[in-house]
DNA sequence: CCCATTTGTAGAACAGCGTTCGCTAGACGA
DNA sequence: TCGTCTAGCGAACGCTGTTCTACAAATGGG
C-alpha cells in the first residue's frame, strides 16, 4: 500500500519529488507514521525498485535465441524504469534483491547458462546487464538536464546547445569534435540504448564461442 | 581555488558531505560567499568533474592497438574517479563538456577514427564508455552500501550476507542462483570492470569488423 | 468485563541542506 | 573625494530525513 502510493508521487513528481512527507501526503497521514512500516527512506526505495522489477515480463526461456531473448529483457527492463519517470536514478549504487528482482535475476542466469554460457560470465553478465540499463535510463530521465553552467534546460535545448558548441571549438586543438559536431548529438535514447544493447551481446557472443572453443 | 577546495572535501567526506557550508568552511569563509564564484552547487559539481578528467593521462594515439588503448583509457578514467572517493555518482545524469572532458572525448574520437570506425559508431561509443566507466566506479564507490532492509555495511559484510541469502532461498523455484550462490558474489571490482572493458571492445571490434565488410 | 499489550497515527522538534537578501567593507579610477 | 565594482558574510526561508513523545484504537488473556 504504501509503496504504491510512494509510486504514484514518483509517476507524479519523480525520485526527488518522493519525500517522505509528500508520500505521507498521498495516503493523508503524517511523514512520523511511515516509519512504523519502514525502516528509513532507503528501505522504501528498494520495495519501490523491487516493484517495478515485478512489472518486468518475461517469456519462455528458449536458449536457441539467446540472442534476442536477452535483447528483449534489456528493452523490457529500460520499459519498466521508464515507465516510472526517473526511478531509474534510485538503481544506481544499490543491488535490489527483493523477490521480483531475484525471479528476473534466475531467469537469465538460466538462459545464459542453457545457451552454453560458462558459469562465471554468466554471473559477471547479470550484473553489466543491470549496470548498462539502470545508467542509460538515468541518463535518459527526461526532465531538467543539468548544464555546466549551472542552469537547466529541456533535451532539445540542451541538444542543439551542444551542437553549436561543438561547432564553435577551434578546429586546430579539436577536429574531430567540430567534424563530427552533428554526428555526436544526432541519436536518439532509443537508438543509443540498441547500440549498447548490441555492443553488449556481441562481445557476449564472442567471449562465449572463445570459451567453447577452448573446451 | 574554489575547486581545488571542494575537491579536497570531497577526497575526505565524499560527494554528499561536500556541502556548500562545508566547504566554505574549508575555505575559511561562509556559504554565502561561493555563490559570488559559482552560481550554484550544481555548477561546482561540473567544475569538480571536469578537474577530475584532467587528470585523465592521454597516451601518443597508436590506431594499430586500439583495443589495447581504449581498455587502457577505461582504466585511466576509473583510476582518476576512485582517487576522489564517491565522485563517481556525480557523473551521473550530467554530460560533462569543459575542457578538460573534452580533451578526452577528442582524443578517443581521433583514435576510433583512425583506426578506422565509422563516425557514427565512434560517436556513440564515446558516451557509452563514459556511462559504463561512470555507472561501474558509482557502483563501487567504498563506503557503506544502501542493503535492501534499509540498513548499510561495508563491501565484505554485504557480500558474505548476500551469499547466505542466494543459499537460503526454495531450490525448486531459484536452482540456478542458490547453484550458483558461490560464484555470483565472486570476484573483485577489478575483475568485473576488466570483465565489461573485454566485452565492450569485443563488441565494438566485431561490428567494427562487420560495418568494414559492407564497403 | 477489564486491563495490559500491541498496533498504528501524528505533532513537534532537531540538525542539516541549497539558496537569497541585505548589509558591509576594501580597492580602484575619475 | 566620490562613486562603482569586487568580494565576503550573517541571517533567514523553505525544504529535507529522522526521532521523540504522546495519544488512540484494537486485540487478547485472565
Amino acid at each position: 500500500m504504501i509503496v504504491e502510493a510512494a509510486l504514484r508521487v514518483v509517476d507524479r513528481e519523480g525520485i526527488d519529488g518522493a519525500t517522505m512527507r509528500r508520500v505521507a501526503d498521498e495516503l493523508n497521514t503524517g511523514a512520523a507514521s511511515l516509519y512504523w512500516h519502514v525502516r528509513n527512506r532507503e528501505e522504501l526505495l528498494h520495495l519501490m525498485l523491487d516493484t517495478v522489477a515485478g512489472e518486468i515480463r518475461l517469456p519462455k526461456p528458449d536458449p536457441k535465441n539467446w540472442q534476442v531473448q536477452v535483447k528483449q529483457l534489456g528493452r523490457e527492463m529500460r520499459r519498466a524504469l521508464l515507465r516510472h519517470k526517473d526511478i531509474a536514478k534510485a538503481t544506481m549504487g544499490r543491488i535490489p534483491l527483493g523477490p521480483n528482482a531475484l525471479r528476473v535475476s534466475e531467469w537469465t542466469l538460466g538462459l545464459l547458462r542453457a545457451a552454453g554460457i560458462p558459469d562465471r560470465t554468466a554471473a559477471l553478465v547479470i550484473d553489466l546487464f543491470a549496470l548498462y540499463v539502470g545508467a542509460h535510463a538515468t541518463e535518459q530521465a527526461d526532465g531538467e538536464i543539468p548544464m555546466p553552467d549551472g542552469s537547466g534546460g529541456s533535451m532539445e535545448a540542451v541538444i542543439e546547445m551542444y551542437r553549436g558548441y561543438f561547432r564553435s571549438l577551434p578546429p586546430d586543438a579539436f577536429p574531430n569534435t567540430v567534424a563530427l559536431a552533428d554526428v555526436l548529438v544526432e541519436g536518439g535514447p532509443d537508438e543509443r540504448f540498441e547500440f549498447g544493447l548490441d555492443l553488449l551481446v556481441a562481445g557476449l557472443a564472442a567471449t562465449a564461442k572463445a570459451a567453447r572453443r577452448k573446451h
